[in-house]
DNA sequence: AATTCCTTCCAAAGCGCTTTGAGTACCTTT
DNA sequence: AAAGGTACTCAAAGCGCTTTGGAAGGAATT
């Protein structure tokens, strides 16, 4: 039977004003009162009552999740372990989530529905799409968000967490021009989404560099699966002019361009250099590849949780959060990349 | 700004109990009463205030979800597609969620937290092992469950919603030993899950029954991806005495398993026949693969739905669930199965 | 000594709902 | 006509917290 606010105020000889005061840092509290709060709290194991502080403050202690349920996202490996960094840090602070899954027509009620409801205090919204009309939305619902991503076009001015995707993908294309690589293809992810397109720019960005043109006919689009990648490279393979050089978009993607590598007989590293970019995904290490594979890092698990700090903080008003992040991947050098063959 | 109990009240010039009553189904209250209040429901938009009813109740009008973080279940395809349905009910009488992220060894003391949190009413489980530990667990901390597919071995009584696995494959193979394959393999999930384990037996028993017995060399258990099914139905293939048929736990499965037979040459549905289990997958459909698939099928989504069901009926005490469920899986007919080759 | 001002604490009023314990009016039964 | 049901409705007491508007006591200022 857990004890309560009143309870706990009885124990201390206070009154429940002077405990809950204590409790939620407000300044006109006796250091020592409150030294004692703290301590009768550890010893009797006192939580708040959620509920009640609900009722009493109006706010829900809850974070909206709107899943998009379109094809090439949706069930998502990536997406699962993004959110369970945001859960990791959720239960934490014992916050709630309110799943929404939604098809993409219907995102603006979906979004209206939550805000009128009151069940939420803030959302969280991913794969961004250029010029995505759901950061006026929230805006104009006036709901507090923070979006994993960023848009491309639209007003600038909105909280986001993201990869700073075209300095990744301009940092590894650059390594492997250094490496003497000029026919260099990307196996991308989905095209409407903006990290996919700012991973290109970067390719382009570090072949403009060198007076290189991006050849079109070596940039790829899918959903990021195993089988995609396969595919595609099996096709850049094909090619009179293969690529001496790929960028995968995740190692899953990487997984299958390996195989097609393999099958086709090649020698990663030497015959043909691949980096990818590594979200940290538990089940397929970069190292563990059969040639460890070169990548651009940044974890999802990890954005989950920041995000998922930042949104909670924003809720309580606690702790200080810029309201733009943009993450710098590392590049991890492994023995997929290496010296351009000779012609 | 939403109008509260006493206002409607007021409007209607009741007293809050009545209205209260009319709208919680009491029967103490005149029918045309209740009509009236309904009605005034109606035209104000009034929706209870969940903070004050949790409150109030004590309920927390929310499901705990420990979400299994091991290799081989995380992050899954059909994990998030489970979830979709789940969400899908419970947005709908305005449920919330508490995700748990939990490694195995640290499951017991996660549904103890979650217990003795009071932040939910109710708990989900699924993924489940011979003898799995938790049913004991969440029957010791007397806290509502419901699981997704059963545990073999350890207690019988308690509550479940299943895809009868050993029918489904006992009559998908059935179907393949009336057309005259006797060596049917088989490209499974992993091998500790009792899903696995089931749709295993079923494949067992339909041979039997014609005194055949399974070749272990034609199981190969794994995690569903493409790839592993890709890989399995190599090896396979590359045997002596290869399969003239297989079954496939998971249309994810079936995709590489199909890859690999159309490289082998071979002709899905004349040189092999082929049944996968679909889960009803909206990326993966089965009728349109390049042959369209033969399959066993059940949505994961509907399940889900079910579960999110049962669970909250039991948690308003409305609707009247079984506590057991065993869906029987359909056997869709279609082009990837046919008569043995002649040898 | 009287006044003002902090600091520290408190009593009590909500927050919006459910539920208990009555109360009223109208029928039936004896 | 009194007693007992029945059907309907209500006032008020919580649920456990936050927060407002003081109040008490001591220190600092006049």
């Amino acid at each position: 039977m857990p004890v309560n606010l009143k309870q706990l105020a009885e124990l201390l000889g206070l009154s429940q004003t002077t405990v809950s005061r204590a409790l939620n840092g407000y300044p006109e509290v006796n250091a020592e009162t409150r030294a004692r709060v703290l301590e009768a709290v550890r010893e009797t194991g006192y939580r708040p009552n959620r509920a009640a502080q609900r009722l009493a403050t109006g706010k829900a202690y809850s974070i909206g999740l709107v899943m998009p349920i379109a094809s090439g996202i949706d069930s998502d490996i990536h997406f699962g372990e993004f959110l369970a960094g945001l859960a990791e840090e959720a239960v934490e602070h014992d916050f709630h989530f309110v799943l929404n899954p939604s098809a993409p027509e219907d995102e603006e009620a979906t979004f209206r529905r939550l805000a009128a409801s009151g069940n939420v205090d803030a959302v969280f919204i991913a794969y961004m799409r250029a010029n995505d009309p759901r950061i006026e939305m929230l805006k104009a619902l006036s709901i507090p968000f923070v979006v994993h991503g960023r848009s491309i076009g639209g007003p600038r001015d909105y909280p986001f967490l993201d990869v700073d995707n075209t300095g990744a993908f301009y940092d590894a294309a650059r390594l492997l021009i250094q490496l003497g690589h000029d026919r260099i293809a990307l196996i991308n992810g989905p095209e409407h989404l903006t990290f996919s397109i700012r991973r290109k720019k970067g390719l382009v960005r570090a072949l403009a560099e060198k007076g290189l043109k991006l050849d079109d006919a070596l940039v790829h689009h899918s959903a990021m699966t195993d089988e995609h990648g396969y595919r595609s490279m099996q096709r850049f393979l094909k090619r009179p002019d293969p690529p001496t050089a790929v960028l995968c978009s995740s190692t899953v993607l990487a997984l299958g361009a390996v195989r097609a590598i393999n099958q086709a007989g090649l020698a990663i590293g030497t015959d043909i250099s691949l980096i990818a970019h590594d979200d940290v995904l538990p089940m397929l290490k970069p190292e563990n590849f059969s040639v460890p594979l070169t990548t651009t890092r940044s974890s999802l698990r990890g954005a989950g949780a920041r995000i998922a700090k930042r949104l909670i903080g924003g809720i309580l008003n606690q702790g200080d959060y810029p309201e733009q992040e943009l993450w710098r991947a590392e590049l991890i050098l492994r023995a997929s990349t290496g010296p351009a063959p000779d012609r």
